[in-house]
DNA sequence: GCCAGATACTTTAAGCTTGAAATAAATCGC
DNA sequence: GCGATTTATTTCAAGCTTAAAGTATCTGGC
């Protein structure tokens, strides 16, 4: 009985991440939409992009992120569109695309990250040092068991 | 520089439980593409119908799931064109449509929760009953918080 | 009873996302 | 050097998702 409940809680508690990441980010997507008129994926990906304050390969975005490559392309393209980043060939490697934010991309996201960062931190604002320090550890934990299984 | 730190944390973490969430979704969706040719959508709508054991009205299949009203009419949509699912009018109120699994839907949802519970706990095996309670507290108060907020 | 507003659902357009196929370029073994 | 394989990216078709608009129905105040 003992590996049973193991199991149903695991299986429980997935389910209720879940739920939490979605409405988190539900409630994130209106607040971009509304307040900055932009979306999450676009967001993320200029998120992404100011990190690393450089030309970065269409690849390494999209490992990044966790999507797939034509996904990376797609939002790239609509960001281009609207200049708030660029493409360039690489010099050394011909098959490589280099992305970075232009300097308007890097404005408008410095000024949605303000509201954003405000907004994420009065989402979980009841959560403090300690819970922060737990969810962290169990975080640490899962990333490594995975990484252990495959890359 | 206390409350800054607090903020920055928050962020963090939200930022890793989202890579997190989106890391197992990718696990899953592929193990149900591989094993069992059906996709994550259709999967949580199934459960959700599979949950109540009946008949179940299309509002309250959208606000379980998190997703906007159209969202379930389409991917109910394809379950009917499938035959895994059966949408009916309601006796008391004839704007509502309930929805519920066919007994082909039952049995194969039930074969794909049965390897899709294996993998969430292979997925999360590194959690024993004591991060679980941890993590169950922590959920609860971003959780009851965000009530308190909205909805 | 009527009608103003609320509620339940579908439709639509646009954008997001994936997996697979296509293209192009680099690398490896010989 | 050459061909086979791998790697980087884009293109494509199909499905997912949202927000907004549209249709139909119900409810409450009068």
């Amino acid at each position: 009985m003992r590996e049973t409940d193991l199991s149903a809680r695991r299986l429980r508690t997935w389910i209720r991440l879940l739920r939490l990441t979605r409405s988190t980010e539900n409630h994130l997507r209106e607040y971009l939409r509304v307040n900055h008129d932009t979306t999450l994926p676009r967001f993320d990906v200029m998120a992404a992009l100011h990190r690393v304050s450089g030309p970065m390969k269409m690849s390494d975005l999209s490992r990044q992120l966790l999507v797939s490559n034509g996904n990376a392309t797609a939002v790239v393209e609509r960001l281009e569109k609207e200049d708030l980043a660029r493409r360039s060939p690489s010099d050394g490697d011909r098959r490589v695309v280099l992305v970075e934010l232009t300097d308007k991309g890097r404005a408008v996201f410095e000024a949605q990250a303000k509201d954003h960062r405000t907004e994420v931190d009065r989402l979980f604002a009841m959560l403090g040092h300690e819970e922060l320090d737990a969810l962290r550890d169990i975080l640490h934990r899962v990333e490594e068991a995975s990484d252990g299984q495959n890359g």
